[in-house]
DNA sequence: TATTGTTATACTCTATAACTATA
DNA sequence: TATAGTTATAGAGTATAACAATA
């Protein structure tokens, strides 16, 4: 029992860490878009444009439903960052960024890289470290 | 511009190899007490009364309104887990786990203790490293 | 018949504001 | 006046189901 009630509290104490972390990450990188008037998944979306993307591929990458990619289009088309281009199978569209939405591409992956947290407190060493853990403790799926 | 790109790319793989190895510790907590018929949220609180806790404190520990605090009381209560006992302050309510919730917590914290992630994938070095390099990640608040 | 994107709708999570009883 | 808990309500995020166009 009270070997039982260690274990759980180094496992709750670990997993409080890990998620902690992570939400603090993505606490970061909403601050970090927030000047441009983005939303986190707005911006994840616009980072995952580098080239246009079919809406049923985005549902699949961001691991959600077609409908929601939707509400997603309509908001970037809303704000000019993206259009809806036609596929050449005639039910598809891509997403394409705008000539606003590459430049808002450009600066978001700017502060990313120079306030992301994981680059700031680490030292490269560590970052290898910490990529090696947390491999281990991923179930490996598609990228 | 490269040079950039190749931080935020490093930045966004570290990055979201945290968030997914806590979504999926979340996931696996999720799956562990799903058996007991309990949310995640709930099987949360449960784990947290180890004594009988007042409802401002735990909307304090649990970072939210006090009226979620409410919210969550009305359901673990539906589910006779925890009953609103009066404190010394006659405007303080305080949770306490009935006899069906202590059993549901222990047998909660022996299925955490075994399923954990982080126990059963990284040894006791691994962890400790994990948790070295986490809390140089994590700024410093309270418990 | 199956798939893509859309629409309408509904559900979960959580907060805000106003309220009451008490301090 | 300030605090604890409650109530009603509202917003964000996201899914489900039904649908039209296309394959």
């Amino acid at each position: 029992m009270s070997d039982r009630d260690a274990r759980h509290d180094q496992a709750r104490g670990l997993s409080q860490m890990l998620i902690r972390a992570a939400e603090q990450t993505k606490a970061d990188f909403a601050e970090t878009v927030a000047p441009f008037g983005l939303p986190v998944h707005l911006a994840r979306a616009v980072l995952m444009l580098t080239t246009p993307v079919p809406m049923h591929e985005l549902a699949d990458r961001l691991a959600c439903d077609r409908s929601y990619i939707t509400n997603l289009a309509d908001r970037l088309e809303e704000r000019g960052l993206v259009t809806r281009v036609p596929g050449a199978d005639r039910r598809v569209k891509l997403l394409e960024l705008t000539d606003s939405g590459l430049a808002v591409r450009s600066q978001i992956a700017d502060a990313v890289a120079e306030r992301s947290m994981v680059l700031l407190r680490l030292t490269n060493e560590e970052r290898q470290a910490l990529a090696r853990l947390l491999e281990k403790l991923v179930v490996t799926q598609r990228d």
